[in-house]
DNA sequence: AATCAATAAAGAAATTTTTCTTTAATAAAA
DNA sequence: TTTTATTAAAGAAAAATTTCTTTATTGATT
């Protein structure tokens, strides 16, 4: 009877996900000049069934006009709204590597509500670099920084070993949400908030469905 | 009555998600030395229900032993035969930008059965270099090299906006299945395999969840 | 040797998510 | 003006996925 995640969830995980989507297809579309989306043309976008993108929406605010649509502009304010991508939250970059390197370019981040405001590491040779804007720090700078800056999120993007020690650092200084990039799973305590984006899953996923068609033949 | 995907699929994708990580903490435990590992080790470790492990690992060929687990060795043998990520497949990157030098950078993907055989670009500044051993060419040059190399899959790393040309490209020539990273969806025949990793949607749940946390307080 | 406790496995039940159906609205066409 | 076709919305049904329950097995303990 143990409860492995407290789901007082309204929205369906599957209902955010695709949200990002819907967003910035009708960024795309307010930025062409049209007025008016249907669930029909969204749907057809995102490759799924049109009264899956009616139900979603109904979840926030969006009212759509028969025979009309949705109103472009008012998919991009309440989504936006909605994601959380309209006020900015500060983050913290641990392991400044290939792949932190990346993060740290992505001016998407930004556009969707994230700042990442110092990355940390430990290999001299990128500590005091600036990517991107970004101030790499060494490691054990993380506590006083944090203290100075509203950080709530923390990135772990080290190698898959030193994943767990990183987030203990964390968790010590009062970060609320992990967004963990390795393919490690971290423990933390059960008020924190971790997001695991193993890219290798999605790896799996392709070679999954090529094998079947193999199969298939 | 449209069919947006045909799903024949005997094994449920989110059990394909979750396998590479059972994959990678039974590597571990081998490295460990550890010989046996039971569906509630494994739970614990992913922070799920044990009998989501049981009934995950039934789709494949590996027995557990009734008080004493799963052998770690047949875990990490099956499993990595049963993802694909134990052939090599060779694949094209299409972008080779900050993400996309992350992958290239990556040994991770080539650990999982993954082989980037060429990188492709417009920048002239890039084109011509070595990113970890991968040789990054003009785009233009995609066809004839296509034709050299077996290459079933193409990986696009390019801003949004040229998503749909490179994937265009990618299916002139006949790639068969597509990782997009792009926040874009692109229009590619019924038989092209896609897969979209939206980083943005980790960081929409991430806000979700905290800013139900705020609601709840 | 008998009992206990941990576990895999299989199937049932519950839950979640998607798809289908119906209804009402309304823009466009006849 | 009337008809037609397209659409959003709400709810029902279906499908997919997760969790629970039961059973059988077996290593460890008494
Ligand atoms: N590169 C990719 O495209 C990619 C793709 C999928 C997953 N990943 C995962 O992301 C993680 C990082 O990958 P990468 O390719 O960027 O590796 P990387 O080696 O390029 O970068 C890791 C960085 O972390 C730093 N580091 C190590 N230990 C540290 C610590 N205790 N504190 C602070 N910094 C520390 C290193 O100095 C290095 O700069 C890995 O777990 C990898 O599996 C990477
Ligand atoms: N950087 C990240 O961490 C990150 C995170 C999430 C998503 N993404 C997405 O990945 C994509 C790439 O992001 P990035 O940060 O690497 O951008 P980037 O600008 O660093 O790299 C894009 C590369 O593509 C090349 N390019 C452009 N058009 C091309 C074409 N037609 N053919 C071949 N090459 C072409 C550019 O020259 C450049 O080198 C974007 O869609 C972005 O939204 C990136």
């Amino acid at each position: 009877m143990v409860q492995y995640s407290k789901k007082i969830q309204a929205v369906p995980e599957p209902t955010i996900r695709r949200m990002p989507s819907y967003l910035a297809f009708a960024e795309g579309l307010l930025r062409k000049g049209q007025q008016f989306v249907s669930s029909t043309q969204i749907a057809n976008y995102m490759n799924i069934d049109p009264t899956q993108v009616t139900k979603d929406l109904s979840y926030t605010t969006i009212v759509g006009k028969t025979r009309v649509g949705y109103e472009v502009k008012a998919i991009v304010d309440v989504l936006s709204e909605f994601l959380g991508f309209s006020v900015m939250d500060n983050a913290f970059l641990v392991g400044a590597g290939s792949l932190g390197s990346a993060l740290l370019h992505d001016s998407g981040l930004n556009h969707f509500g994230l700042k990442i405001e110092a990355a940390f590491d430990i290999n001299p040779a990128t500590i005091g670099r600036k990517i991107n804007d970004v101030e790499v720090f060494h490691i054990d700078q993380f506590r006083d920084l944090a203290q100075e800056l509203n950080v709530i999120m923390g990135i772990i993007t080290v190698p898959a070993e030193n994943a767990q020690t990183v987030a203990d650092l964390m968790v010590a200084w009062g970060i609320k949400a992990i967004w963990n990039f390795t393919p490690a799973r971290i423990k933390v305590p059960d008020d924190i908030i971790v997001q695991n984006t193993t890219l290798y899953s999605n790896l799996a996923i392709i070679f999954n469905k090529l094998h079947q068609d193999k199969r298939e033949e």
